[in-house]
DNA sequence: CATGTTCGTAAGTCATTACTTACCGTAAGC
DNA sequence: GCTTACGGTAAGTAATGACTTACGAACATG
């Protein structure tokens, strides 16, 4: 649990911050440079200079050095990793079949 | 963004924590009671509790009172609710292109 | 009834995290 | 060269969150 770290781990940590969120969707749209994508965003550039770094161990974002500045961009790795581990909840039978089983529980069986 | 709630977001969050997700993949085998659940986890059984309200609110799982107890078990609208989020981005046509156009910011446009 | 279970909630603690300002390295532009 | 723009990192703070124990309400059981 605690060496084993999968990457969809990180996609939901990094996706559950709004702020982080709006800076993934900002770059969506294109490529982005760090001061562009703070000018969108209510944080410092600092602040969004750490939001990017969790992005990318996330997989969702990877940077491109241009001289001075440095491009981020979306990856496609992170959501794939997230859409597969979703896709395990999914498939599972099981799922449809909870709200039946729940009668069973009625008597006690310990 | 304060007092406009997606589900997704919430679901986000909710599966952020490990302990949550431990109990949500559990609640897959079966629904299960809070002592049940709590049973096969490292944390208190309050601490379950409160794991399951957030769960609740992120439309990941169901109560059903059977007397003394409480029966949770999986719901699937927050799955759902996620998966469309991210079918959003997927589908996205930028999303494969975004590689290509990062040449154009070369020079600086203001 | 009186006692046991079961479980939600309150209150407080400790760790994590999101943010700030300050600073430094590096590339670009006179 | 010197100066300005860009952005990562350090350090400190404030807010959030995951956990604990203590308690009380509701049903079950003798």
């Amino acid at each position: 649990m605690t060496y084993e770290h999968a990457i969809y781990e990180n996609v939901f940590t990094a996706l559950a911050d709004p702020t982080r969120r709006h800076i993934f969707e900002a770059l969506r749209a294109r490529p982005q440079t760090v001061g562009e994508l703070a000018a969108d965003q209510p944080v410092s550039r600092p602040a969004v200079s750490q939001h990017l770094k969790v992005l990318e161990t996330a997989h969702l974002v990877s940077v491109e050095p241009q001289g001075n500045r440095r491009l981020y961009k979306i990856k496609r790795d992170g959501l794939e990793e997230l859409r597969t581990y979703l896709d395990g909840l999914w498939s599972d039978a099981l799922f449809a079949y909870g709200a039946e089983i729940a009668n069973r529980i009625k008597m006690k069986t310990e």
